[in-house]
DNA sequence: TTGAAAGCGATACCAG
DNA sequence: CTGGTATCGCTTTCAA
């Protein structure tokens, strides 16, 4: 059955490495770890052995060995709202359970809408306390100049949800949202009933991600639903407040609202409009993320459909990536390729015990 | 900023229990892992020091310190339908990668709709060689015999896809079969456009998975779309030319067919009779599992909805609720839940690189 | 039934 | 610049 021990040749250690090499344990490390002090010709002779023996480093043992703990730090925007707050749990959930791993995982808040205060806490970072960022916030010059920053100084960097293209950031963990934008069109096309216009809620002209949604949803609905028009789109900054307060005007002024795309934050004060409104009824309403408000609203029937990413493989992936950057680890592609969740009523997943 | 390195107190380690206990390693070792030899007074003091101390096992020194794999089988049925194949090249990836971690993940194939043939291969595994099995099976009393037999011996055991419910599988993974039929009727009833029939394809008799699918299927159908009607199902047995060879017979009886539901294996059947009758026009056709061929049917229009759960995901979650009751270690519910994946055009994860 | 001591693979410190 | 060696937390002989 092919199940014995022996098999795959013993795995090459840093010991093979160095008698290979015919250098000492320390010089191998030093080359491992692009530690400074070691000829170039000697660091040619040990990469030499390493590519020809074809190691991979033994994470366990190095995280053992390893005395101090590997930092990481993420940056999220100082907003109450629901998605935001999920991940910070995830943040504190994971955190709890790598401590017996070695990883300290911190959180901090930043103003949102405030690119100032991202660069204020990426420049105060330091190398010897942090080994890794995760960093969700708008794409702006001054940002993406202090993730380079932070990067120089040997600090690992992931965008989080919102994709950072053009700072060198390691890498971004989130959903394709213009695909998640035309995700929820071809739902609403699909879900529609009658003809009329669609309303779409975005959040800030800031957001990549809002403005990724919002191209993807128009891409669609002019391509396979002409016959649905949609209509300018209320800016509702994430604030559930301020949605509330707009969409009375926006409802008097198209009678003919059929369906509603909420791409941002701000769910509260749509469900709560609709509700009190009495307006649920014939309208087809797909909203973003997952959370306590919007799974009641899907359950009872104000929301007709959910595009989601899940918070835990965000921070999970988040985590195993900058793990992976900091200490040169391979990773699995298709395992950190954040998927576009859709939920109706049917597939929601059981409730949080908590 | 909370990240300094000292706090969370350092981590209790075996050391510590020996000392607090006033033992030596080696016998905290023994009543850690359960090892015969150890007076029951010693183990009680052990064990007091344990609690006391909040020791939590340090699985990365362990398996660095074990000099054995960790040996792992997967027994999956001996078809060549796709989503197998999926499962399969999930398993030789993650078992590939897993070697650096020392643990040996094999699989073995046996002849599907034939319980003797799972029970004689649990019967031959012995707990030297074997530390945990997954099994994709049919629940019959022989099969859940055979599975308390292996327990018995030490093997820890999970049911995969397919639960096992009354055999003491120490986890299931996979989807709520039953909400996956539910999700897919509530698509089928929102996308439909005009009153009419609805075609439901099964796959075994057997098979948990297809009943539950079906059960949920027909309950959200009935309850809130009683316009349209499910026709007695076909019975494919996972065969694509047996469904092929079916389907010409159904869809003459009748005309007014407005939706299919294929819930098992067999869509090579079911897309290539569509597309050689012409007949994908204005018919609404919901199918399980992302496949290569499933991919290609809804990317052209063939299919209008997936439903599926993530090969991947499922061959991760087993390793991980193996390994975890084998050293006996927590593990995250919500990460090991799998969710139930519904795709359309718009959200398909990218291809595969390979 | 128990203990002492030698590793596992990698890192870090102290010499040279 | 380079090498020797103690050490991380745990498992595993080998003796007692």
């Amino acid at each position: 059955m092919g199940t014995d021990n022996v098999s795959a040749g013993p795995k090459p250690t840093v010991n093979d490495i160095a008698r290979v090499a015919g250098v000492s344990l320390a010089t191998v490390d030093r080359v491992l770890n692009a530690r400074p002090g070691v000829r170039s010709a000697t660091i040619e002779k040990v990469n030499k052995a390493i590519a020809e023996l074809g190691y991979v480093r033994d994470a366990a043992a190095a995280n053992l060995a390893r005395r101090r703990f590997f930092n990481l730090l993420f940056v999220l925007p100082d907003t109450t709202n629901e998605f935001v707050s999920n991940l910070e749990v995830q943040v504190a959930q994971q955190g709890a359970k790598l401590l017996h791993e070695r990883v300290l995982v911190s959180e901090t808040k930043v103003p949102p809408f405030d690119p100032q205060a991202i660069v204020k806490t990426l420049d105060r970072l330091d190398a010897e306390h942090i080994d890794g960022v995760a960093v969700f916030g708008p794409e702006t010059p001054a940002i993406r100049d202090a993730i380079k920053r932070a990067r120089q100084k040997g600090i690992a960097v992931v965008a989080l949800v919102a994709d950072l293209p053009s700072s060198d950031r390691d890498h971004f963990v989130g959903i394709d949202n213009v695909a998640a934008g035309r995700t929820a069109a071809q739902l609403m096309g699909r879900f529609v009933r009658k003809n009329g216009r669609v309303l779409v809620i975005t959040g800030s002209r800031l957001a990549r991600d809002h403005l990724e949604r919002r191209k993807g949803f128009d891409a669609v609905m002019g391509e396979s639903f002409p016959e649905l028009k949609v209509v300018a789109s209320v800016e509702g900054r994430d604030d559930p407040d301020l949605v509330k307060q707009m969409l009375p005007d926006v409802f008097a002024a198209y009678p003919d609202l059929v369906g509603v795309y909420s791409s941002a934050a701000g769910n509260p004060g749509l469900i709560s409009y609709l509700k009190e409104s009495g307006r649920q009824e014939n309208l087809v309403v797909i909203a973003h993320e997952l959370t306590a408000s919007s799974r009641a609203a899907l359950k009872s029937g104000v929301f007709d459909a959910i595009i989601s990413q899940d918070a835990g493989h965000l921070v999970r992936s988040a985590i195993r990536l900058l793990r992976a950057t900091t200490h040169r680890l391979p990773f699995d592609d298709t395992q950190e390729r954040i998927r576009i969740d859709i939920y109706v009523r049917e597939n929601l997943p059981a409730e949080r015990p908590v």
